[in-house]
DNA sequence: ATACAATTAATTGTCTGACAATTAAAATCG
DNA sequence: CGATTTTAATTGTCAGACAATTAATTGTAT
């Protein structure tokens, strides 16, 4: 661990890089235990507020934990698939937002994403994947449902149909992209018409996976596109029409 | 902003929870200037350390930016498309390398999201992105070339064609996770023969993309993939031999 | 000897108060 | 009016203290 930090620069910052090296470079590994507050402030000769905002930095990216008492400590954290969904999703939602990416963009790479492991799904989806994804569409043609729930559990519908794929990274991948992008797609105001629509290519979509018929299930998935491309503009004119 | 505080969770992170919130429910915009660190302390009704603490842990995702002086003070950050890269990377990173991704989950994920924006590259990419492709392609045939430098032009090569599908939530979104795969993809060896064939496979794809053929660069990606497989296949054979 | 209780030590969490460094604006002076 | 100095506000850092928590150790009674 690199203990010369420049005086001009945040102590607090260089010490959490120089702890945040030492465990991506595999010096720390998982669960290790670092030294305690008052033997980081010797070793990196500052205060023990300095070193607490440094660990307190790296708290924030899940990449230590720490425990009081007399085996606590701060060790380093292995990282769960779940804590690291968490950060992506929160990181896109905030990159999508403030830098005003419009619907079109954030839907069209949505489904180009969600094309590319509709190949794989079709070959591996189990018994379990299909299930889930037909409850979804059950909920879906629920009479009454919100357009936030039907969003929902289109989000769920598609969650499904990811994790079909059987590859971890993409799922992780996937699912941090499209739950980003929920707050763009729940501007949409589903209609009775379009719902139906929807809700009969994830039908048909789901018994393309069950078959195996990878070729169609691209061509539902664009299809899906298309529609919600065009539920996003009618919705935007709306708006617009409304607000002048 | 929330002020009210549980006293069994630690307060710092209660509160920089409660800034957080406010950030990304729009209730602090970009730009805006955080009360100080005093004001702060007031507000919560803890001491400033404490308030200090809970600021660096904004400041370590990027939310927040802070300035020393008269009009210093914590800022509320725009998060720009390098910052998210950066911490996508390094959560990405992490996630693979602790949770023992192997390399063929890593690379079929890495090749099919590419699969994704293909189609789109075949349309929209610009004479500057074949350009760079070519230009790697170049680099990849220079004589001498380490395995290293050639796996980075590899992802250099790569990146070109993703940027010429011209969305940038798609570029964001495969950037960060082609260059979280660099670690298992550096593990390769990259004798002559495999370069040949990938630089002729790089050579193809990128007249495809001239060419506006979207189906055959498809095609051409996976035969790339295929490729890596076998490469990476082999490798971690030889090292097992090695070891064992 | 064992089960249970009290003590102790290590460690993080928080507070107080102080001073240094930095920065922009305000005041001063030529 | 322009350049310089002063001032005020703010974050960065430090030192020392005490509270809270936790596990190990010690002590004690059965």
């Amino acid at each position: 661990m690199k203990t010369q930090l420049s005086p001009d620069r945040d102590l607090s910052a260089q010490i959490a890089e120089a702890i945040r090296d030492a465990i991506v470079s595999g010096q720390l590994i998982v669960d290790a235990r670092l030294p305690s507050e008052a033997e980081l402030s010797d070793t990196f000769g500052v205060s023990r507020p300095t070193v607490r905002e440094a660990l307190k930095r790296l708290a924030a990216q899940s990449l230590i934990r720490t425990r009081r008492g007399a085996t606590g400590g701060a060790y380093v954290n292995r990282l769960s698939y779940d804590e690291a969904y968490g950060q992506q999703i929160t990181t896109s939602t905030l990159l999508l937002s403030m830098n005003e990416v419009d619907f079109h963009t954030a839907c069209e790479a949505r489904f180009a994403m969600e094309r590319a492991c509709v190949a794989l799904s079709a070959q591996r989806r189990s018994a379990d994947h299909l299930a889930a994804m037909r409850a979804e569409v059950h909920r879906q043609s629920q009479p009454g449902l919100s357009d936030e729930s039907f969003c929902a559990s289109d989000v769920a519908f598609h969650r499904a149909l990811v994790d079909g794929a059987g590859n971890p990274v993409l799922s992780y991948q996937l699912a941090g992209a499209v739950e980003a992008m929920q707050p763009l797609m729940n501007m949409i105001t589903y209609s009775a018409r379009p719902r139906e629509q929807i809700i009969h290519l994830h039908t048909t979509l789901t018994d393309a996976l069950e078959n195996g018929d990878a070729a169609q299930a691209e061509t539902l998935l664009t299809e899906l596109e298309q529609i919600t491309q065009m539920l996003g503009e009618t919705t935007l004119q709306a708006r617009a029409k409304a607000k002048g």
